[in-house]
DNA sequence: TCGCTGAGA
DNA sequence: GCTTGTCTCAGCGAT
């Protein structure tokens, strides 16, 4: 029998560390080294198709190896928390894959492998090993290899070790592994081995000798063999050391004797029990590994609320009466479910009625007064619950529908409560909250899946049950964001922001195309200098842009120094090349290069290429992408248009009012600081932010310990960095690096800043502990980051949750801030009756386009309403201009 | 698809 | 001995 034994505990260390992206389930359980374990045996066994196979597992108790000497393994760390939990889980997966398991009190996994790989060699079979540890080599023979197993970034490879490649490697024999390491011992297995010896004295003598005993038989020639250091000490010291290598000897070898009362036949593979296995991945949130294996729910499994999905009772409406008898019952109700198809084709509705769900299904082409019952369904009159509302109301907007009468949103309910899960697709959601896998529908929203010549009777099926889905989510994650006082923020923030930000895109922002293609002239002008120009100095031609390529020619051929290096080679950027400038003409010349090539190939083409039929840009406001709470924006990104370089600054003059208007741009002065002030509650930073002078001033005078109006602009530099690093909780080596001071006074200057500002150090260890009590961290209106980080074992993982902790609080905050803003700015243009229509948000910027003359009206009416937002102990301060172009107005 | 780079707050 | 400030999006080169 072909038979495969794996190392477990091996296996599983190798992917712990291995699998370095953060998985977890939604509860919080580590799944990384399980995920990679899985992927691991699942790739091995599609390699080898073995006959059988075995997992063999150390348990904690002192092995009989162990006994023989009281050192041993005592060095050796404990399981880190993370993987320990994911032990028992591992075994459960294993047991529900029919896999044979050992783990044997006083046996190491080792010599259960050991055992294993003997009793089916003499049975006549053939045995892989499969771990990650060197110490089985010594059990390879003509029947027996050993796969080495080793993950990196994720990677899994494997080396096979043969008795050919193991003496190609070593030049020895494989069961002369145990002498090599008896003479040089092992510190990870704490065999102690001969003092003094190590391998590049051991293997020689070994690769002459072969055992232990046959060298010491040998002693007085040690010294002239070839390739041993000759020196004078090595024979004192394995004379010394002669008990030493021997224990060590009996403390390497692996024992094939372990009374496990193994068979060939116990591991002999068996198919999956499928329900089992199934639940557990599901469980696991392994959804990937589910398709994989082809698994589907059992008859038994799935939630109440999914099978209530499948017994709904659906209709497709295609008549005028059915129609306003419909529109007239959900008049009445509390709320009614539905996804429309994206261009607007057709619309899944799902309602309770008695004690059951029931559906109904209309379609512009199959029913007459369609587009009269669009505008009635869209009215306020009916409390809609859709998932993703924001873009079907940009849609709205372009049909001129309403987009009142939103009651909730599936989307914005699930990142509200996990927002690092980056998307909530409808199936996704119905594994992590009702465990059930969604029937895979590919096409239920595609519009020519429903078309005139489609059988409709599958996606129809598909978009009903999404629809009831999304009715079951609405009870469910209604529920949960009760839990949580997430209610409100649904509610008042992130909901009714939806419909401004759908004005907003519909708006869009005029951009001067002309204008932009003359910038991108010019700039193509300087980059075929500054192209000819890096060439001549560098000798040739090559590609400037590739890191690759560009670290070959700066540090190999005109052998400057590399200051950094990144996984893949020498690192490039920004900051190297300004610490060379000095040092060659080129560098200057590349870092314009970067410049000119940026702005045109981003901001010219990236922009021109999207500029609409209207003259204008029509990004898309993402609002459920964040971690924080902050928008985002894509296609294009209209919150990065450069402002810092005067070149790049540039750019901001293509973004204009339409002929006749003008932009008014407001933003908040140190929003993020002021927050920091207002949530520490530290008095000195109050008192900063009300006495009206700069804050940065005000800090330095008080950190340097001198008067506002004496503060050199170095200090008020220095003070600027630490305010602002200390909302992302920066260390000292950043600062440093950031003012270009040393470490030390980088560190002066935080311990001055703490001393004076000693409310926000507390505040700050007061966030961090409540985090890691709570497990998230919140802002002030209760928006929440979950942050199992904060627990962890390993210092940059747990360092990472620490600023996190730090920063979310406040970034988020300000991003709840601009967002209520933006609804009362919204509902004051709309109620005044104005023209002025928002069009761009960036972070803590608004900008509204507006008639000339409503342009001191907006601009006071944005201050107002953005400083009255909240009330907090220092003011919120807003600035609004108003110009032609952004560059004007901002 | 990933890593590097750089634009913004 | 090792790491070293948050949150994003897009383009490019290399794989």
């Amino acid at each position: 029998m072909k038979l495969m034994v794996i190392d477990g505990n091996s296996i599983v260390n190798r992917a712990f560390y291995g699998v370095t992206q953060n998985l977890s389930t939604r509860d919080g359980l580590p799944t990384n080294a399980i995920f990679g374990f899985l992927n691991i045996l699942l790739k091995l066994l599609d390699e080898e198709k073995p006959d059988g196979l075995a997992v063999a597992f150390d348990l904690k108790a002192p092995t009989f190896r162990h006994l023989a000497y009281e050192g041993y393994k005592a060095t050796r760390h404990g399981m880190p928390e993370e993987l320990a939990a994911q032990m028992p889980v591992l075994k459960e997966v294993l047991d529900a894959m029919n896999v044979r398991r050992y783990e044997l009190e006083g046996w190491e996994a080792d010599d259960l492998l050991g055992t294993m790989a003997k009793v089916n060699e003499e049975a006549g079979g053939n045995t892989v090993i499969v771990t990650g540890d060197k110490d089985s080599l010594q059990l390879i023979d003509e029947k027996t290899t050993v796969k080495l197993v080793s993950t990196r970034m994720g990677q899994t490879t494997t080396k096979e070790m043969t008795p050919e490649a193991f003496r190609a490697e070593y030049g020895f024999d494989p069961v002369h592994m145990i002498d090599l390491k008896a003479l040089m011992g092992d510190s990870s297995d704490n065999i102690p081995g001969v003092t003094g010896i190590g391998e590049k004295t051991a293997k020689p003598l070994v690769q002459l000798y072969g055992t232990v005993e046959a060298l010491y038989d040998h002693m007085p020639d040690v010294c002239t063999v070839p390739g041993v250091p000759a020196k004078a000490g090595v024979i004192k010291k394995l004379e010394a050391g002669r008990e030493q290598a021997m224990m060590s000897k009996g403390l390497a070898t692996i024992r094939c004797d372990a009374p496990m009362g193994f068979t060939p036949a116990d591991a002999e593979r068996k198919p999956y029990n499928e329900q089992v296995l199934y639940d557990i991945l599901l469980r696991l949130e392994f959804s990937k590994l589910i398709d994989r294996l082809g698994l589907c729910p059992g008859p038994a499994g799935g939630a109440a609320e999914q099978r209530a999905a499948e017994a709904v009772r659906s209709e497709t409406v295609t008549d005028r009466g059915r129609m306003e008898e419909l529109m007239a019952l959900w008049r009445r109700l509390d709320h009614v479910s539905f996804l429309a198809l994206p261009d607007l084709s057709g619309l899944c509705a799902v309602w309770e009625e008695g004690d059951g769900l029931r559906a109904a299904a209309l379609f512009a082409d199959g029913l007459d007064c369609y587009n009269d019952f669009l505008r009635g369904f869209f009215a306020a009159d009916i409390k809609k619950v859709t998932h993703d509302c924001k873009n079907l109301m940009t849609r709205l907007l372009e049909e001129g529908l309403s987009v009142d009468g939103f009651l909730f949103d599936t989307d914005i309910a699930a990142y509200l409560l996990s927002p690092t899960d980056g998307s909530y697709e409808l199936e996704k959601l119905s594994v992590s909250y009702f465990n059930t896998e969604a029937a895979k529908a590919k096409g239920y929203l595609d519009p020519d899946a429903f078309g005139p010549l489609a059988d409709r009777s599958v996606p129809l099926a598909a978009l009903t049950g999404h629809a009831a889905l999304v009715d079951s989510l609405y009870h469910e994650l209604g529920r949960r964001l009760d839990e949580l006082g997430l209610r409100s923020v649904h509610d008042e923030i992130d909901l009714p922001l939806c419909p401004v930000l759908a004005r907003m895109e519909r708006a869009g922002v005029l951009v001067d195309g002309k204008a932009l293609a003359d910038f991108g002239k010019n700039l193509k002008t300087g980059i075929d200098t500054l192209e000819a120009e890096i060439y001549r100095l560098a000798g040739e031609k090559f590609n400037i842009l590739s890191p690759k390529q560009l670290g070959t020619v700066l540090f190999d051929k005109l052998g400057l120094p590399p200051i950094k290096k990144t996984k893949t080679g020498y690192s490039t950027n920004a900051e190297v090349l300004e610490k060379l400038r000095p040092r060659h003409e080129i560098i200057g010349a590349i870092l314009d290069y970067r410049q000119l090539t940026k702005l045109n190939s981003t901001y010219v083409e990236g922009l021109g290429k999207v500029i609409a039929p209207d003259g204008r840009i029509h990004t898309c406001f993402q609002n459920t992408v964040t971690a924080t709470g902050r928008l985002s924006s894509t296609e294009p990104n209209l919150q990065n248009i450069p402002v810092r370089t005067e070149l790049g600054a540039e750019m901001r003059k293509m973004f204009t009012a339409a002929p006749g208007n003008v932009l008014v741009d407001a933003d908040y002065s140190q929003i993020e600081l002021r927050l920091l002030a207002h949530m520490s509650g530290d008095s000195a930073m109050i008192d900063g932010f009300n006495s009206g002078v700069d804050i940065h001033t005000v800090t330095a005078s008080q950190v340097f310990g001198m008067p506002k109006d004496q503060v050199p602009p170095a200090l008020r530099r220095a003070a600027k960095a630490v305010n602002f690093g200390i909302v992302y909780g920066i260390s000292a080596f950043s600062l440093s690096e950031d003012i270009h001071v040393t470490v030390a006074e980088a560190r002066e200057y935080m311990q001055k800043y703490f001393e004076h500002y000693s409310g926000v150090r507390a505040y700050m260890d007061r966030v961090v502990e409540k985090g890691r009590e709570d497990g998230y961290v919140s802002t002030l209106y209760g928006r929440r980051r979950w942050l199992p980080e904060l627990k962890s074992s390993n210092f940059n993982t747990r360092s990472f949750g620490e600023r996190v902790a730090l920063n979310m609080p406040i970034q988020g905050t300000a991003a709840d801030i601009i967002k209520l803003a933006m609804i009362r700015v919204d509902a004051r243009l709309r109620a005044e009756g104005l023209a002025a229509r928002l069009v761009l948000q960036v972070h803590d910027e608004l900008i509204v386009e507006c008639p000339e003359a409503e342009g001191q009206t907006v601009r006071d009416l944005l201050e107002e309403e953005m400083e009255g937002v909240a009330a907090l102990s220092v003011p919120l301060l807003a600035e609004a201009k108003v110009g032609k172009t952004w560059a004007e107005a901002h």
